[in-house]
DNA sequence: GATGAATGAGGATTCATTCAT
DNA sequence: AATGAATGAATCCTCATTCAT
């Protein structure tokens, strides 16, 4: 049996799930190793051992909620139609970012540490280019169908569907209380879906059938 | 002599600037006291005399950025063209979270606070009324002139609008990462607002024309 | 009264007398900061608000050890037969020595750590210039007074004697477990005392008399 | 084959280097059990297998580092003078001193320690006796040669000789600092040498030839 | 209003030591 | 003999907050 590689592995998740929850609830400044180690049931000498420092706890919880989402979207199955696609991809989107939050407020996270954990981290272990594949074949599908503009850039509609998604959720509170609007609560959640496929059915359609 | 009010004032608003700073840098967990009375030049002491606790200076800090911006736009005047109008709305605000990232940050702190702080704040300090007034006028406009799509929902375009910028600066860091886009280069600030235009103007304005 | 001054004055004295006592009983890496503070009747914050590190605390101590050495050394007065004055130094040295084994310890410890506290000292708050003051003349007066040997150098003469009074208080457990002599027996010391003055006269007096 | 036995026996020479260095560098409390097995090249387990405490792993260290000296002392050949062989102990001694610092730190060490760790080894396993023996010789030879002083204590000249030494080397980042005597330079331990040497002989010397 | 002194609680990190394999 | 995993107790240092002047 492999049973040190065993122990460890099953250790090593049960920290980095416990430092996700504790991050994402209080922040990396506000989250406590003592938290974290009581949460994964073990002592806190060993998340040490396992992670050497906060930061770098931090860092392996972020490439984790990355990779998640990547294989989720690699294995995502589009329906054949491209404006329907379309509209799935902006469905699949909304609801990643509404049924896990933890994603947003860890990215949200970084981005406020000017992504500095994120720098240390290769661009393959975060499945990018995966993510551009998918979007291009969309649009090539879209044009040889007669249905989209030719010549958009793949990243670009993807930007612009990810922000209207992710303030969408991301910006929940503050809006919900700015302007009344709460996406937390089922039918907004589906009026708002609807607004961002109009938004990015004309941003990506042919304007002119 | 208003000498006393004015002192106060004074040190009040050296406090504020000087938490404002740290909470950007730092974060809510993050930020000390201590740092925020050193970069006021004031005693420790001080800071909680105005202030009372770390989580209501914040508030005040919150407070104060969402007010400026408010301000800011309340004082803005539009184009008469309402494409134009619109064209500059997305610019105005594309610029004002690229040169006031300490908004961004704030409203992001505060958002992973779930909106704790700013619930404890009235709309009316926020100024959200005149924002609203504002949109509604430049798609009223828009549609008297044959130009705009009518019964568009003001609080969902500012959204949408609102969306495509925000994520724009406050996911800079990551998508720079992950993408390779970073908008705090000017050319890209530039490309990314033509986009955000464009998809903007597309949502709003009739096809058929 | 001049009582901010006042207080802070004695809680800096209690503090360090605390440190020293700790540092002697367990080294540099083994006194801690909760002892010191707790046998200086303060929070230990409060230890950190005057010193700022352990190291600087233990840099103070050691000072102060010096300036109390040095001052004891100033203010000592001796016979004026040069050959008895010789003895009385012998004697105060080892005295000195016997009687504050923290000294001795203290200035062990730093040995260990390579003077690199010592070296942020300036040498004025050392008062080294005064002990040699002091070497100097008693050589003069017995050079004159045809007792010693004329061009001893008085650094080589002090460390001399130095070095025969500290290796056998700082050394004495050893020694005592290997060769049997313990100093800490009062006629021990008398008999030790005896042979460095003897073995100091000799050095220092002329052969020819 | 005895190669367990001989691998075991590797094993713990390079426990014990390592230890002995870890100790020298950081002191008793200072040292830590990580850096000696990550120096030994083995698991941190192993070394307490074989030396069951952090203390006695020092006692260990220090009783090597007194058998190193002792041998090498009683191999030593003195010259046939008397006097010559004096000069050739005291330059003996300054220099192993000098060139195995390693010695006097540890021996320093326990002092700090008050012996306690020496007190649980044996006399034999210190060779004291065998020093002993080397002076009395060499007092004996002066005498009857008829330049030494006769009535001498061995123990009182090696005392003195060792003092004279010790202090030159162990207290010799202070002494640089306080009277600018850096020993570690190789024009002032001759020097020191020479004035050892000198005080020796007016010591052990008959005054009257 | 403004300051320096003082506190208590906590938080990251380390370490001697033991256990299971 | 040798290893990697795991632990509990410290230890240094920080920080929000209060007190006395």
């Amino acid at each position: 049996m492999a049973s040190y590689e065993e122990r460890t592995g099953r250790t090593r998740e049960a920290i980095l799930a416990a430092a996700e929850a504790e991050f994402v609830a209080n922040g990396l400044a506000g989250a406590t190793m003592e938290n974290i180690a009581k949460a994964a049931g073990v002592n806190k000498a060993l998340v040490y051992r396992h992670f050497e420092r906060k930061e770098l706890l931090f860092r392996q919880v972020l490439v984790q909620a990355y990779r998640r989402l990547r294989n989720l979207e690699a294995e995502f199955r589009f329906p054949d139609d491209p404006v329907a696609a379309l509209d799935e991809m902006c469905g699949f989107t909304l609801r990643y970012y509404l049924n896990n939050p933890d994603f947003l407020t860890l990215v949200g996270i970084e981005n406020l540490h000017r992504g500095e954990n994120l720098k240390a981290v290769s661009r393959e272990e975060l499945g990018v280019a995966t993510l551009i594949e998918i979007v291009t074949n969309l649009l090539d599908r879209g044009v040889k169908a007669g249905l989209f503009r030719a010549g958009l850039d793949p990243v670009d509609v993807w930007h612009s569907l990810s922000s209207l998604c992710w303030f969408s959720v991301a910006g929940a509170y503050t809006v919900a209380i700015t302007f009344g609007r709460d996406i937390h609560k089922p039918e907004e959640a589906e009026a708002r879906l609807a607004v961002i496929r109009d938004v990015m059915r004309r941003y990506v359609m042919r304007a002119d059938i």
